[in-house]
DNA sequence: TTTATTTACGTAAACGTTTGCAGTGAATAA
DNA sequence: TTATTCACTGCAAACGTTTACGTAAATAAA
């Protein structure tokens, strides 16, 4: 019950608690037979070190945060999980915080963080309105912070992130290339630099394609699911001529799957289907989704490996550590062109 | 960058250390006046209390901790979440590791817990094999633990599963009933006790309904993805007169549909499959997935709640805490009987 | 020999809180 | 008047580490 610490090894030892502290943490002015000794006994009375006496005494944590809108969701467990990987091989531990996309939630979590809790922080941020007062309360306190994915335009902050611009531009021109005349746009929160990135793609792809961009068929969701799958119902049903989606987020790829089933809209037949998507099923959906696959994994390892060079040697990140990962498109049959679909159907 | 504490308050407010920290933690001898000074300043400041001295202090971390095997799974990323809403109402912080199935893993992450970083642990076991001497060393140290869903056989712990002998029997029998006649288990670690008591389900379901064991139809799999599917080709190929298959976990239910894929296996017509899965998207298949579905969301709920009856008023817990949470079954056409398919085929 | 250097360890302060105890001045009771 | 209570506040120790500094003994240099 009881936890050994210091001073009972060394009281058991008859040394000094600075010399089972110096012999534990290898210091060179301890000799070897000291340390051997001090170590047999630790070793033996299960010592674990207390965590919050070593990270009070040395202003370190050895603890990063990760900060996400929400963690059921392909891509942010698949991040976590590079960075989980990262943390480990440095010997650091994680704090998880969900803001499920709520503004206020971030907030309290940003400065709880900056109140020392952790060494550095890894950001994704929530899709409500935005001020960048808490990112200053980090940088106030000296504590790194880098952004993965969702990053918010703060004036010089690293950021990992896909190529959102050149992937909505690939997902669009692909329904154009395979014969889409009138592409509607699913996407989130426009406050979002990933969602204007997507979106900027999405109508320069269009015009270079010799359409016009018609405000009226981008659709800007709210997160609630059925809400959500009501909303493309409806402009499947007013706009009965849109002959293909791009969703910038997996949910609406999936929901537009689910509208399209209630109104019996056939995939890819009726109606063609892009989207952001992680989801390694994707192929085994009817009909297998065409996606652009953002390096989830990469993307939240690469991440914490540049929070780390801030961290382990305390200087600040700077947007010069900024990355941008390619993202992937698979296709599939959801966005077969029409004509072969016709004959097999 | 030099964050402020409570010495900086008290010199500011011409009050003693000790005052103020009384005063912010809304001690009753603390008149409403010097309450108020207080708070103002603290706030005006932007004052935190150092987590690692106050842990220090009170013997309380305000952290748990959640081992995992794997965080890239929706069974355990709706259980994260349900836990993370828990610690947050209980102003708790929560640490994540993954062990990623390997027991050594583990071993460390505990013994690290067991040192005081936490005041309170989840966990869900790794596959490999087991001992329990990681979780002497928290009962030794007096950290309650609670397991969840993958529970290990430990004298008297409390464990948060679902009624996996009854899923594996309802799994099983509804294939019976659809008219299977020779049915596969696709499962994973024989050591873990859902494991076994699903299958044990699986095999009762077949006695009673009239069929006999047959243990070459039951398969251990590995866990990496691409040997699984092999596997299960192998025995599909192998034993033709399979027409129906009920996985333990949902990586092998998507395995399954990969095989028949390569196999040119018609589901549900030459095989029926079943599987536990919380895939959102089950019903979006090729064809739509029948499912037994866990509450995971609840399951990670309920463990966090009992935990935190432990931690807080700091007492065990023991197995009297423990709770058994039902599975749903969703019946789609992975399962539909063979003669109606044959008609629409 | 004396003096400098090295080796190995101890002393004590510090990190920022929390809290038992004591103390103060004022108000009330005896 | 004195004693007692009450409402506040301060002093100082404690939590378990780490580390700057000091020091004694042993060795090297003079």
């Amino acid at each position: 019950m009881k936890s050994v610490n210091l001073k009972r090894l060394a009281q058991e030892l008859n040394l000094s608690v600075a010399t089972v502290s110096r012999a534990l943490n290898d210091r060179y002015d301890i000799s070897q037979a000291t340390k051997d000794r001090v170590r047999e006994l630790a070793a033996k009375l299960n010592y674990e070190p207390n965590p919050y006496a070593s990270s009070l005494r040395r202003q370190r944590s050895g603890t990063i945060g990760v900060v996400v809108p929400e963690i059921a969701n392909h891509f942010f467990s698949l991040a976590i999980n590079g960075i989980e990987e990262v943390a480990r091989l440095n010997h650091y531990h994680v704090l998880i915080y969900l803001t499920h996309e709520d503004y206020q939630r971030e907030l309290d979590i940003v400065r709880l963080l900056a109140g020392g809790r952790v060494d550095g922080v890894l950001l994704s941020a929530a899709s409500t309105s935005y001020t960048d007062t808490h990112l200053e309360m980090l940088r106030e306190r000296g504590i790194p912070l880098v952004f993965f994915d969702r990053v918010h335009q703060a004036p010089d902050n690293a950021q990992i992130t896909t190529d959102d611009y050149e992937s909505g531009y690939k997902a669009t021109r692909h329904l154009l290339d395979v014969g889409c005349r009138s592409v509607a746009h699913l996407t989130i929160a426009p406050t979002l630099s990933i969602s204007r990135r997507r979106m900027q793609g999405y109508i320069d792809a269009l015009l270079d394609g010799g359409l016009r961009y018609d405000p009226s068929l981008v659709l800007h969701a709210q997160g609630r699911r059925e809400q959500d799958v009501e909303m493309i119902q409806d402009l499947l049903h007013q706009r009965p001529g849109v002959d293909g989606i791009f969703a910038a987020v997996e949910s609406l790829a999936v929901g537009t799957y689910e509208a399209c089933r209630v109104l019996n809209r056939r995939i890819p037949h009726d109606v063609r289907v892009i989207g952001f998507s992680n989801l390694e099923i994707a192929a085994l959906l009817d009909p297998p989704l065409t996606t652009i696959t953002q390096p989830a994994y990469a993307i939240g390892k690469e991440a914490a490996k540049v929070l780390f060079k801030a961290v382990l040697k305390n200087v600040p990140v700077s947007s010069g550590h900024s990355l941008e990962l390619k993202s992937e498109l698979f296709i599939r049959e959801s966005t077969f062109p029409a004509p072969k679909l016709v004959k097999s159907a």
